[in-house]
DNA sequence: TCTAATCTATACGCATACGAACGATAATTG
DNA sequence: CAATTATCGTTCGTATGCGTATAGATTAGA
């Protein structure tokens, strides 16, 4: 994570960029990202491990669907379904229904990486929401599934 | 911004995607991009509206310690503050005191520029928040700083 | 003072992230 | 049924964002 310096003068000028929410969702994201990469394993990133939980919960889906489940541009979605596919997380087959479409499963060993994985995310979410008490997690959290 | 589609089935297993705070964070974060794309003009990204009204504040800044200021990597200063000068709106000179040193500035256009798209910024905060009432938003933005 | 640690800017690689465009295929509709 | 529309996956271009490495400059400490 980055260490934030903050303004000494701040000619102000009713538009203080510490207090508008689009600054501090991309540093709050910032953090939650650095969190995540110090605690999970597998070299695996949030979007990468967000696509995995999710195509286990589907058992299968094809790259699109999986993509707007996730809030996944379908250009975004390739990239991380490809990285996935070298990791030997996933495997692909065609929709015999549907000839566009690309069937996405998990593999055994990424049967077996989400399970372990889980507790990880667990900790994550938990550490990165250590700053609040359990009462304002909780509002916390309501509000932002508001904004999104 | 992209559509998101619901789970049907999810198989869960005690953990929910849309239940962790990084994924909320990470969407929210879209949504507000998405919504200062819509508003903003000018070409500008997030970042660059953001290192050039801290330039402002500042008068005169490093390109270092603008980036420690809105939580930027060196690496990534450098990009912005490239696109920024490509962009007629900040200029560079050395440090005389300090020969390690660039000093960033505002160019005559950048500083109507900014003083120009103030308004809209304050226009994007407001309509990202737009789904909480006047308390809740200001009970988020506390509690969305504690986090950062 | 002279060396080691730090700081600054830069460059490269990888991973999101989105807009735009494209070819192939499906679905709709007139 | 033919023509238009929509969907799916892909590719390209641009912009963050971070890790790592490098080189020059500065500062701190022995």
């Amino acid at each position: 994570m980055i260490e934030v310096e903050t303004t000494l003068a701040d000619t102000d000028n009713g538009y203080v960029l510490e207090d508008q929410i689009g600054h501090l969702l991309r540093r709050a994201h910032q953090r939650a990202s650095a969190i995540f990469q110090e605690i999970m394993t597998e070299g695996l990133t949030p979007p990468q491990f967000a696509a995995l939980v999710k195509i286990r919960d589907f058992g299968t889906v094809s790259q699109n669907r999986l993509g707007r489940s996730v809030a996944m541009d379908p250009a975004t979605s390739q990239g991380v379904t490809q990285r996935l596919l070298a990791k030997d997380l996933i495997k692909r087959k065609d929709d015999p229904d549907d000839r566009r479409r690309t069937l996405l499963s998990l593999t055994p060993e990424g049967e077996s990486v989400v399970e372990r994985l889980i507790p990880l995310g667990k900790q994550v979410t938990a550490e990165t929401l250590d700053p609040l008490t359990p009462e304002e997690q909780e509002k916390f959290l309501a509000l932002l599934a508001r904004i999104t």
